[in-house]
RNA sequence: GGAGGGAUGCCCGAGUGGCCAAAGGGAGCAGACUGUAAAUCUGCCGGCGCACGCCUACGAAGGUUCAAAUCCUUCUCCCUCCA
């Protein structure tokens, strides 16, 4: 392990910030560290429903992996506790509890997937239902005495539906309350999240000095824009690259983000840093690569991030035949043609067929597809929403731009 | 506890007896143009045997009416003001 003087650590640290919240308690805590003390604590939590990590994730941990890499111990909380309440940016309600065996599969699918950032020897991963299970009533309204109304009503989300005269439940008010205990759970040095999460952060920072700890430096990392390029990345909104996806869609997805998006996008996701990073922004400015070409780079490189350079190839020679060259793709799902829909000359109606195959959701969906021209039979544009096709063994259907099925 | 206001399609939001499958916007989808970018334009955007047909739908359940998102009753939930 290199240790490096508290000076050093610090800069790498800062790096990508978008906030930092009691810069003085972090660098006390670099020096003693420095001088022989524990490494530190950083506490980032994780919501237990939504086990697929995005790239809109991986910024926060990405910075964690930096702490891990300085020596620092990472504590990834699973708010399996928490996630009955439910973080109050909408409606809120009590969630149904999810089952030992869900968490237990959440947490595993966690696993397998952090360990592509970071660095499992040095992370501990913790369920807050570990220390809130076990709490008598009284401890939640300890807990409760330690915050005020007016302070809650700092949060701009409450201030906002107040303002509104929109509902706020008080279950909610213990949210950010319990995610402030858990830094007082595992003793946090340093909290990370990202910007959206600064209240609940500072919680946590308040709340620990009540408990007369420590008190924990926030680390905020910018909230990555969605592949709509309007809201922050997230899976209910449908704007999100997951890690896990398949390479083609990493890549396709990635390809199909706005131009606008490449510089946060280069700088948030990928490892490039430094020197790399000038080079290539200085690329981009002289001319010398085409937003296009630099968003191939970006997508080639995310893919090669999390599935290794084989992959990342293929993706991209892949996207290059289709999309550019028009062909079809290598590997297309093959279909069995339903028995039941054919006539008594094996004739099937197309619109019966892409509904059956389930490439629309309806057969309504699909005659307006149909009219509209996004259904193709051998490439081949139908319009009527009625014809009758005969289908054959190697047949494509295709339905609008990206969905293909081969018959088998 | 009292008084008043509200609940509409994925979201926001109009509609107060027939012309309402329900204005408008957003999101989404398809097409054109492209670089699966943005912008723009066009169309679609509950389901079904879709050609004018049928079914389901305006918080829930009943009722009035030839006809109800619209009127009445009860219920559920939410908001505001007063206490």
């Amino acid at each position: 392990m290199v240790t490096l003087a508290w000076q050093d650590s610090l800069k790498i640290l800062k790096q990508g910030l978008s906030e930092i919240i009691g810069e003085e308690d972090l660098i006390a805590k670099l020096k003693k560290r420095d001088q022989g003390g524990p490494p530190l604590r950083v506490k980032l939590g994780l919501d237990p429903t939504a086990p697929d990590i995005h790239l809109g994730h991986t910024v926060p941990l990405r910075k964690m992996r930096e702490f891990q890499d300085l020596g620092h111990e990472a504590y990834l909380i699973i708010g399996d506790f928490t996630g009955r309440i439910g973080d109050p940016s909408q409606k809120s309600e009590i969630r149904k509890q999810l089952t030992e065996e869900e968490v237990m599969k959440n947490a595993q699918t966690y696993q397998d997937q952090f360990s592509k950032i970071l660095d499992p020897e040095k992370t501990h991963l913790v369920f807050n239902s570990e220390w809130f299970s076990p709490w008598a009533p009284e401890e939640f309204l300890n807990l409760a005495s330690k915050y005020t109304v007016a302070r809650m009503l700092e949060r701009d989300d409450f201030a906002r539906r107040y303002q509104e005269g929109k509902p706020i439940s008080i279950l909610e008010f213990f949210y950010p309350l319990l995610q402030g205990y858990d830094s007082i759970a595992i003793k946090a040095d340093v909290e990370l999240g990202g910007t959206d999460q600064k209240f609940n952060l500072l919680v946590g920072r308040q709340l620990q000095k009540e408990y007369g700890q420590n008190p924990q430096a926030l680390i905020m990392t910018p909230l990555l824009e969605g592949t709509d390029g309007v809201q922050k990345m997230s899976k209910s909104l449908n704007n999100y690259i997951g890690i896990n996806e398949d390479p083609r869609e990493i890549y396709g997805k990635t390809m199909s983000i706005s131009d606008d998006l490449l510089e946060s996008y280069i700088t948030l996701t990928t490892d490039m840093r430094g020197e790399e990073l000038e080079k290539y922004r200085e690329r981009i400015k002289k001319g010398e690569f085409s937003p296009l070409q630099a968003k191939k780079f970006l997508a080639r490189r995310l893919v090669e991030m999390y599935h290794g350079q084989e992959k990342a190839q293929k993706a991209e020679e892949e996207f290059s035949r289709v999309f550019s060259g028009g062909h079809l793709p290598e590997d297309i799902p093959e279909e069995e043609v339903p028995q039941e829909l054919k006539d008594h000359q094996g004739n099937v109606r197309l619109v019966h067929l892409i509904s059956a195959l389930n490439m629309v959701s309806s057969k309504s969906e699909g005659r307006r597809l149909i009219n509209q021209g996004g259904v193709y039979v051998d490439e081949e544009r139908i319009k009527d929403p009625n014809q009758e096709i005969t289908p054959r063994s190697g047949m494509i259907l295709r339905v609008g731009k990206r969905k293909f099925a081969r018959v088998k």
